[in-house]
Order: C-alpha cells, then sequence, then structure tokens
DNA sequence: GTCTATAAACAGATAGAC
DNA sequence: GTCTATCTGTTTATAGAC
C-alpha cells in the first residue's frame, strides 16, 4: 500500500507533486496536473481514483521525504552545537532543492490540521533527547537555559521562513534568484551562529 | 478610489476580509462570503463586480493595515536595541490580533508576485536607516557586523512563522490555544533577546 | 439596493471505444 | 492501459423583478 507499480503511475505522481505544492490543494487543476504529465485526464482517476486521494499520496510523499531525515538528527546523541549546525544544515540543503514544501507543508496543514495527527505522529520527534542536552549544557554552565519549544521554533523559523516569503524578500531587497542563492548559503552558517549565540554562556 | 462608503460594502468587506484571509483566494467561495456577511451572493458582485476585485481590495486592505505601521518603526530614530524591541512587539500583537495575515500573504505573494510590486513599493521601507544604524553600532564595537537583509529576516523568521505554523507546532508541542497564547507571549521577550544576543559584542 | 432565478463556464469524475 | 466524449456538480457571474 502506498507504493509506486507502473511507470506511468510514477509519472504522473511526479507532476502531481510538482503542480501541488506549487499551487495547492485548492488552486491545483487535475488537467494541469494531467498536461504535466504529458497524459490524458482520466487516467489520473484511472491511477489514483480522485483528486483528494491523489493529494493525499502527495502530501505524505513530501512529508516523508524530510521529516525522517531532520527527527534522525533531533533523537541522534550528536553533542548540541553540533546538532543545531547538522540540523540548519541539512533543513536548508532539502528545501533549496524543492523550495515550495515548507509553504505548502504549512499551508495545508492549516487548511486541514486533521491530517498532522496521522503524517506527523507516524514518525514523530522524541524531544525528550534535546531537552536532556539542554538541561545539561544550561547545569552545566555552558548555556544560558532555553525551552526545547522555542529552540526548536527558532531553528525552524529562521530556515522555514525565509523560503516562504522568497517573493517578499526579493521585491524588498530587490535581489534576483541568483542573490537569493546566495543569500540562502549565507543562511547555513548565519543560522547556526544566530542560534548558538543566542544561547551560549557569556564570560 | 478604494474607499468603503455605504454600511452594507463595509459588512461584505469585512466578511470578505475573514474569509480570504482565512481560505485564500483560491479556496475562497463568494457563497460562504456571502453567508458570512448575511447577504444574498448577487450583493457582492453589484458592489465589487468580481471575485478577483475583491480579493485586491482585500490584499491592499490587509497590507495598508499591517505594513506602514512596521516601516515606520524601521525607519524611525529609534536606538538599535529599542528599534528590534519595538518592532518585534509591535509585529507580534499585529499577528497576535490577526494570525491568518502572515500565511495569506506569503502565501498569496508566492501564487501571485506582481500584486507585491504595487502593495509593497507604494509604502516601501527604507533601508539605509537600519543599515547606517547597524554600520554605526559596528564601527563603535557595539555589536558585531550583519548584513541588513539578515537582520530583518531573522526578525521577520522569528516572529512570523510561529503563527504560520501554528497547527504544526500544536501538534508537535501538545499544545492547546491557550498553550499557543502563552508560547506567543513569551516570545515577546525571547524574539528581540534572541536577536540582540546573536549580534551583541561580547567583552 | 436587494432579492430570485438562471445563464455560462469550469472542474472533477465516469462511460465506453480502442 | 490509454484515449475521447460526456455527465454531473459546482462556482462565478448576470438578468430582471421588486
Amino acid at each position: 500500500m502506498g507504493s509506486i507499480d507502473s511507470k506511468t503511475e510514477e509519472i504522473i505522481f511526479r507532476a502531481a507533486r510538482k503542480v501541488f505544492t506549487r499551487k495547492g490543494f485548492d488552486g491545483a487543476r487535475m488537467q494541469e496536473i494531467a498536461d504535466e504529465a504529458g497524459i490524458n485526464k482520466a487516467l489520473l482517476h484511472y491511477y489514483f481514483r480522485n483528486k483528494d486521494k491523489l493529494f493525499d499520496r502527495v502530501f505524505r510523499d513530501v512529508v516523508k521525504s524530510t521529516l525522517p531525515q531532520l527527527i534522525g538528527i533531533m533523537n541522534s546523541d550528536m553533542p548540541l552545537f553540533d546538532k543545531i549546525r547538522t540540523f540548519t544544515s541539512t533543513y536548508i540543503d532539502i528545501l533549496s532543492g524543492n523550495p515550495e514544501f515548507a509553504g505548502f507543508v504549512f499551508h495545508e496543514l492549516s487548511r486541514n490540521p486533521y491530517r498532522l495527527l496521522e503524517s506527523l505522529k507516524e514518525s514523530g520527534p522524541n524531544l525528550r533527547v534535546l531537552e536532556n542536552q539542554i538541561k545539561e549544557a544550561a547545569l552545566s554552565g555552558k548555556i544560558e537555559y532555553i525551552p526545547v519549544t522555542h529552540l526548536v521554533v527558532n531553528m525552524m523559523s529562521l530556515i522555514a521562513l525565509p523560503f516562504i516569503a522568497q517573493p517578499v524578500i526579493m521585491g524588498m531587497f530587490s535581489m534576483n534568484p541568483e542573490d537569493f542563492d546566495a543569500f540562502i548559503r549565507e543562511r547555513k552558517e548565519l543560522v547556526p551562529q544566530t542560534i548558538i549565540h543566542s544561547i551560549i554562556k557569556r564570560p
């Protein structure tokens, strides 16, 4: 269940992912997906029954292709600062390759939060690990204590929002696409620095 | 041009803003707006001609009701750290009152970036002021230099993303709506702290 | 100005030939 | 499996009565 068997199915699925992640469920058209796949509209229904089911598969695929990597890093026994750097670098790489993913996931989740429960909790992050690292580092005087919630949200924010706000940023700072790419690359260094500076204990 | 004259027009407009900001252009239905306004569908067209024009008015209204305040703070002659604190506090207050605004604006702008040029550049921010403050503070050894772009994006990110990711955050950390409100209130202190700690010069 | 009724266009889904 | 043709329901938009 949930696997891709035939060649055509694969082509359709990729087309659907492209259109859905760009336009969202409401903005996507079955016709556009068919065009993108170079096949007929009827085939979409032959392979995926209806728009909802096709979307569901796409949404799960997007989540599955990104979350586990990030959760893996979060749950690892890497030292705290390394974890922050690796998480940032990996997350930015993922979103650089798929700039629409962040906006897509957040938008669809506020449209229909139920899906979250399934797709997120299937591979839910274990915050205990990170929480203990923070407490330990705080007790040893290495960092200022910060609740896990805020640390995680701060990282997510600094990493994901620039992609969601890409047109705003490009407009506001008169950037072209190359400028924006460079800007994102700079953030691979800057974001971990920002996070670490904000919690590290001063002498 | 662009002003609201009659009572009914005002009621319709508020209903439209509510529905559009929640569902987005593609997800919004003229019927739902009519229902929300307690009037008939035909009246929407009588007052606003079509869906596109109604949406345009709403989008501009949302931008106009938020951006100028933030730009005003950015362009003021407030000291740098005060500016960071005031900007954060004001922005969070705006979004607390209208949690859908951030997701709405960013989503619609990536759907149709043209609108940005008009709505954003009408009251474009003057980054020179902030840029000079950063340079001055860096030269006087008060802070580590940071490009304006990154400083502004960092603030925007830490403030806006939590609202966009609200369902994710509530799911991930098992929060109820009250928990989330408290979480956001905490950020009014935490975000400026994070930003300032990340740039302030260590002894 | 506000309504009901209806037109016109669109989008998702199915039937049936090949 | 893949196509064309078509149906059904939805959604925007207009006509016209009051």
